[in-house]
DNA sequence: CCCCAGTCCTGCGGGC
DNA sequence: TGCCCGCAGGACTGGG
């Protein structure tokens, strides 16, 4: 679930550590299946040990760890993956702890509840391929309405679907995209070549105005509690939504229509219907 | 190239 | 009370 504002708000968190050596790096067995980790551990170890820590910086949902080698841990929180400082939920699903050197046994770790997250130890030749602007589009905070359009505006896909593929904007995932189009007041099965120039105008600035917000309020913390940041703080953005996971509820923004859930690519979609109607900033 | 469906995974909540 | 099933959606793969 960690879109662009949970990620950001884990880098913000984990900011402190940049200066700190590793010390030791463990991969704790897990009796859940691994997790995807690359290169193999042995490797991954003699690569990473020893080097100092020099800027957490971020890749749309990848949060990233840069050492003094010009090699980059990349941690992939996928659906339940956290980076943490603090204490993890549970021991079971801990996938890797780093130790930093100096102020007590102070450690970063990964945990993964249900593993589809992956960690990977990359040569910046590697990064370049793996996450370099042919494979990752450019962040959502940055891109200009001009872009998006270009990007995205001879598609024939529904925008919904469209603004949740990293190559064409990173950051964007399945509650954003719904909270964003609402705020956009754009029908979320909108096809992209009916888009308006002044619809692209809207949706972007609504993809700034909500990840901002998002951001100060350290991302959403969902009815399962899983997203913490890496002081296993919870967010707080989850009590400004005004469709994700509100089917059959009011529209907290008009009042009258109550919230629609359709489904687009396999995923939930929520909008109001009165707000977002299909003829406004998209041609019918 | 474009687009879609299927796949991975664990925990939770609804139905009976 | 306990069991089963469906659902949650990141990114990737394969196929039309």
């Amino acid at each position: 679930m960690p879109e662009l504002p949970e990620v950001e708000t884990m880098r913000q968190s984990v900011a402190p550590i940049v200066g700190r050596h590793i010390v030791k790096v463990r991969f704790p067995r897990c009796r859940y299946r691994p997790i995807k980790i690359t290169p193999s551990p042995p490797i991954f170890r003699r690569k990473s040990l020893g080097r100092r820590i020099v800027a957490i910086d971020r890749i749309g949902k990848r949060l990233l760890v840069r050492l003094d080698n010009d090699h980059a841990i990349v941690f992939e929180p996928r659906m339940t993956g956290l980076v943490l400082l603090a204490d993890a939920p549970d021991a079971d699903h801990l996938r890797l702890g780093i130790e930093l050197e100096g102020g007590g046994a102070e450690q970063l770790w990964f945990w993964d509840r249900r593993g589809l997250g992956s960690i990977r130890l990359l040569s910046s030749d590697q990064l370049q391929k793996q996450l370099g602007p042919r494979r990752v589009g450019p962040d959502a905070l940055d891109v200009s309405a001009k872009e998006l359009a270009r990007r995205l505006g001879p598609s024939r896909r529904a925008v919904k679907v469209a603004l949740l593929d990293q190559r064409s904007v990173a950051g964007i995932g399945n509650l954003y995209a719904c909270e964003i189009l609402h705020d956009a007041a754009i029908h979320p099965l909108a096809r992209c070549d009916h888009v308006a120039s002044s619809g692209w105008l809207r949706i972007v600035r609504s993809i700034r105005r909500i990840l901002r917000q998002a951001i100060q309020s350290e991302g959403s913390t969902l009815n399962d509690g899983t997203y913490r940041n890496a002081l296993n703080q919870m967010g707080r953005y989850q009590n400004h939504h005004r469709v994700y996971d509100r089917e059959g509820q009011r529209c907290l923004s008009c009042g009258k229509s109550s919230v629609s859930r359709i489904v687009q690519a396999q995923r939930s979609t929520f909008f109001c219907p009165r707000c977002q109607k299909m003829g406004n900033g998209a041609l019918v």
